[in-house]
DNA sequence: TCGATATATATAGATATCCTATATATATCA
DNA sequence: TGATATATATAGGATATCTATATATATCGA
């Protein structure tokens, strides 16, 4: 049995994983929502109610770019492409995750306590 | 030259780190702002105006206990100290913070992309 | 054929976290 | 005496995520 997600650890990293998963190829939403969960091994269950107000900011700052296409007889699809400008905005948000992630394991590990003394 | 961190990643994880903190020994607020950034190798700015607040809600939640303490001439410090409870939910606040840190890297490296098929 | 479920997108309103700005008071140092 | 550091506190705002709700189509079972 999974550990129920503590949701207020998730905050702010949103963004870049839609973004990371753009970098595959153009997605539609709802694709989205599925891949990030079965990337994350099941961990993130990320909210129709969060991704699409999303996608429509990262439209807004040039970071994605979104197009309409219909698969076959179902109602059309907003595809969302990454542009250059987002490729380097996840390069950021990776790299200062990472920066973050790192933070806090020396802090959880209790290593400076010891360094420097 | 220090890359600023990326705040929105910050959040969530705030409670985490002060409960880790305590787990050494009882300390005032103060003090706590200078060995987060001290631990998190300058990482992590905690801001007064965030950690107070916290500290009552912890308080008021049961994690944390209060009590004043002068030093010398000073005016009187207020330390906190870690309960059982407080103990326990850093327990499960770290083994969440992992759990989602891991989720995290494997949409970064793309794995599960090719896993399974 | 009717209803339930899945697919697909969207918005409104609530909540939580963290910020800046401001206030107070003491201690130290130039 | 005035600036800076120590120390705690609250108010108000920004942001990210959630739940709830709405819409519309497709599919599948009863």
């Amino acid at each position: 049995m999974r550990m129920k997600l503590d949701k207020s650890l998730v905050s702010g990293s949103m963004a870049m994983l839609v973004l990371k998963l753009l970098e595959d190829g153009d997605k539609y939403g709802y694709q989205m929502i599925e891949e990030l969960q079965r990337r994350s091994d099941d961990t993130f269950h990320l909210k129709a109610g969060t991704l699409y107000p999303l996608l429509h900011s990262l439209e807004e700052k040039g970071l994605v770019s979104a197009y309409e296409q219909t698969a076959g007889s179902g109602k059309p699809r907003r595809y969302y492409q990454l542009t250059r400008k987002g490729g380097n905005a996840l390069q950021e948000k990776q790299a200062a995750w990472e920066n973050y992630a790192q933070a806090v394991r020396r802090v959880l590990r209790g290593e400076a306590c010891y360094a420097g003394w």
